[in-house]
DNA sequence: GTCTATAATTTGATAGAC
DNA sequence: GTCTATCAAATTATAGAC
């Protein structure tokens, strides 16, 4: 993977968690890299590959940033999903790919819907596996659906503490101690 | 407001409820209405002013349809918000017009997000007035957050189950009974 | 790996006739 | 209220030179 490549990338990554996918164009990553639109398919032949990429790289990233601490409770793994979540919201003020890609599921191309999906799917059984107990898979979707709801609340009304609001009840409630 | 106009919406409504809002044009709509784009501009002099328009119906005709029932308890204010969300994405087989566009909330132009702020608003309002407590607000953002995001992961997976799980923890643990 | 050039299409929007 | 005609701009993508 080249530099140019991976800054692209990260442009991408950013636009499309700002405006979506129809929102981002070649023409305006080229430009913010100082080369052409052209160059651009040098590296991913078709917007959808890109996408698909950046998708996937995304969910790594993602995954490895929640990945758990020796001997965590349940409370523990709902609060890593939540915190890296919320230093991401704080960070970039831009709420997670996947979530934004998932709201415009009607646009996007099967390579990039699977990706999605793919994401969601490891999310919700990483973090099922993490807290445990009988109806941990039905939990695990409740608290993703959670955030990432809060995550486009906090986007829309422009406040942080609306995604702490929403997800505060998240940890309380649920956890069962096991350490 | 004239037949098309109104016509004109529904179709609105729908491609954005589907593809977002840099997803949905005028070309498409008037094809699909048998005239012209240049004559959709007689309606809805902007793209941005009607999709202001067609978050504004949403948001009017959604909360009509979450009114409550004389002697309603806080499970079935809760119940009221989550059969709503649940008719519209097995009927259509797409999520909240304001879920989608909160997500885009980059590309937005004021007049948008100014409507679907208020739409979001007057939900949280309304539910945390009818769940009542001391926490009524926090809980009521909570719902909302679930709710969207569920409707969101179910969208992705092509399957309304996931909703459902999503959302099924939201009326037990919080019921409150007062009738 | 980047460029120029260009194709083919789509976009939101306007002017003015009917 | 709808039309034709058109504008100016943007889009994804490709061919081929360097």
């Amino acid at each position: 993977m080249s530099g140019t490549a991976e800054r692209l990338m990260d442009l991408a990554e950013a636009h499309i968690r700002d405006r979506g996918y129809t929102g981002f164009s070649f023409r305006n990553l080229a430009a913010e890299v100082g080369i052409k639109s052209a160059s651009v398919h040098h590296h991913f032949p078709t917007k959808a590959k890109m996408a698909a990429a950046v998708a996937r790289r995304y969910g790594d990233r993602f995954l490895a940033s929640v990945a758990p601490r020796p001997n965590e409770n349940a409370a523990d793994a709902i609060s890593a999903y939540r915190s890296a979540f919320r230093a991401a919201l704080d960070r970039d003020g831009r709420m997670c790919l996947c979530g934004v890609l998932g709201a415009e599921a009607g646009v996007l191309s099967p390579e990039v819907t699977t990706e999605v999906r793919s994401f969601f799917r490891r999310c919700i059984e990483d973090l099922g596996r993490r807290i445990g107990g009988p109806n941990a898979l039905v939990r695990a979707f409740h608290i993703i659906a959670t955030l990432e709801g809060g995550m486009m609340l906090a986007r829309t009304y422009g406040d942080i503490d609306v995604f702490d609001q929403a997800a505060s009840s998240l940890a309380q409630a649920t956890s069962q101690s096991s350490s």
